[in-house]
RNA sequence: GUCCCCAUCGUCUAGAGGCCUAGGACACCGCCCUUUCACGGCGGCAGCACGGGUUCGAAUCCCGUUGGGGAUGCCA
């Protein structure tokens, strides 16, 4: 019994310049879950058109990670759509007249001046601690043949915004209502090798492809009153802004890659990270969920229940603990066999197993994951606790800490393990407890913490491992006596 | 420097003038459960940045201060 809202058209517009960022999902997640609330459509565009920062492998990355958060798009460079092409630079053609209409209507102009005056007069800008900066407008009203005669000339110009005097720098955000932003200088919209920049591919793109709401970071707000600017200019109905508040570091600085691993999206596969409790999680950070004590929530539950004005205005701190914990719980919600199919991708995915995995470390893996299903907070925590199942009993390593443990006396109590369990005919973690509970604590009177230490040491290697009567009956009678007795003769 | 945005526990947040001696979650600390470790259960610690207004009454509205962030690029 929703409000009949409008289908909206939003967009996420990555770059490629390198590992895709977290805010591309951050932002793909909100734009997705408006599209979903309103029956709308997610277009995904790419923004290539910085050929200095570009990266090749990017936009391939980009699809991979948004995929694998299964975030799916309507419209994109890969699948097409009706207003293809989806990339920035494919589109130069569709960027030119406009350029030239804004010339023509003086709401544009030609800037022949070279980088190098321009970082000069920004760098005396920043000393004078001026309250003006931005461009001085020296090209401004000249013609070629006029400007050449001045210093700081270069043959290819630059397209620069005529930013007028009076300009509205106020407007709507559908999160933050009405905002103010600073005046604009003279933007540049067509830079000297033909490509727009920002600025003006987004404008026209945005309109061309009918969005009706721009999403993105609150870093943008700054320039909006510019684009809106030329969305006037050019004719074009503005959409609906909504920014979102910026993600950012412990040190509550944007997210940046350089400081902070988890601004590279791909870095939570590698880790081990669930898709659904990323999602969870960024959902979180900018939105409340919808009973204020179930933080568990889906994303078709926040889609259904988005509204804008429920969006947060403050930019939140990145707190793995807290993403740790939903993947846990996400981890436990799933089914043993789901989990052990994920262990196994990922596993053979990020290298524990260099050649494909045999059926029967498959079929250890499925009977393993019900003992470290929660235990684990990362798929990546798996390995470690399971390893020794898969480690021949010879090769078997007793780690420092697990030996240094080891009382006075653990033979005796590895001795009368080994023949109590060479009795027990059923080999089940049931029989195995009963008896191995028998032989050491009521008989020896030995309390069960100092009884099974010993025994995990010789099964396991380890200090802290799975639960041991299960871990033996997946190991086998014969393993495990092997493993017992090895230890009891060193 | 200038302009803009923002301000509740360490972190994410609930809170739209009386329901707030401020609720939940994570983290942390105890206890219980227990073959280790976890999981789970119970309990605890901890916050309205500050100063002025407005009002019978302010975490909630206004102003200022302070603090944090962003923008100030032929990056996006």
């Amino acid at each position: 019994m929703s409000d009949a809202l409008e289908p909206a058209r939003l967009r996420v517009a990555p770059s490629p310049t390198g590992d895709p960022h977290v805010g591309t999902a951050y932002m793909s997640l909100f734009n997705l879950a408006y599209a979903r609330k309103t029956g709308g459509q997610f277009v995904l565009r790419i923004e290539d058109t910085d050929r200095a920062r570009y990266a090749a492998d990017s936009e391939a990355q980009i699809f991979e990670t948004l995929r694998w958060l299964e975030l799916p798009w309507d419209e994109g460079p890969d699948i097409g759509g009706p207003y293809a092409p989806y990339r920035q630079s494919e589109r130069l053609d569709t960027y030119r007249p406009f350029v030239e209409k804004l010339i023509e209507d003086g709401h544009a102009y030609f800037c022949w001046c070279s980088s190098e005056r321009l970082s000069e007069l920004r760098r005396q800008q920043q000393e004078s601690k001026q309250a003006v900066t931005g461009y001085d407008r020296l090209c401004y009203g000249k013609t070629w043949e006029e400007r050449a005669r001045l210093p700081g000339f270069s043959e290819n110009p630059v397209v620069r915004m005529f930013i007028p005097d009076q300009v509205e720098l106020t407007f709507t955000d559908v999160i933050r209502g009405s905002v103010n932003a600073p005046r604009p200088d003279d933007q540049v919209i067509l830079k000297a090798d033909g490509f727009p920049t920002y600025h003006l591919a987004v404008v026209v793109d945005d309109h061309l492809m009918g969005i009706t709401h721009v999403v993105r970071g609150e870093e943008w707000i700054s320039s909006t009153p510019k684009h809106i600017l030329l969305y006037k200019w050019l004719g074009f109905t503005p959409p609906a802004f909504a920014h979102m508040p910026l993600l950012r570091n412990p040190d509550k600085s944007k997210i940046s890659k350089r400081k902070n691993p988890a601004a590279r999206l791909t870095w939570f596969r590698e880790q081990g990270y669930l898709p659904q409790a990323l999602r969870n999680f960024l959902q979180l950070l900018a939105y409340p969920p919808a009973d204020g004590d179930q933080e568990i929530v889906s994303f078709e539950e926040f889609a259904a229940d988005f509204s804008w004005n429920k969006v947060n205005t403050v930019g939140p701190i990145f707190d793995l603990a807290k993403l740790n914990w939903l993947n846990g719980q996400y981890i436990r919600s799933l089914s043993p066999d789901d989990l052990a199919q994920q262990l196994v991708a990922y596993l053979s995915t990020y290298g524990t197993w260099v050649n494909a995995p045999s059926d029967s470390d498959i079929e250890r893996v499925r009977q393993a994951t019900p003992l470290i299903q929660e235990r684990i907070t990362l798929l990546s925590d798996a390995w470690p606790l399971i390893e020794f199942l898969f480690t021949p009993d010879d090769d078997l390593v007793i780690g420092e800490d697990a030996r240094a443990q080891l009382k006075d006396g653990y033979r005796e109590v590895l001795v009368a393990a080994i023949s109590a369990l060479e009795a027990v005919d059923d080999f089940t973690a049931e029989s195995i407890h009963a008896s191995l509970n028998e032989a050491l604590v009521a008989q020896m009177g030995i309390k069960p913490r100092l009884a099974f230490g010993p025994v995990r040491v010789a099964l396991t290697g380890l200090r802290v491992s799975p639960p041991l009567f299960e871990s033996m009956e997946i190991l086998s009678k014969v393993s495990t006596l092997a493993r017992l007795r090895k230890l009891a003769a060193s």
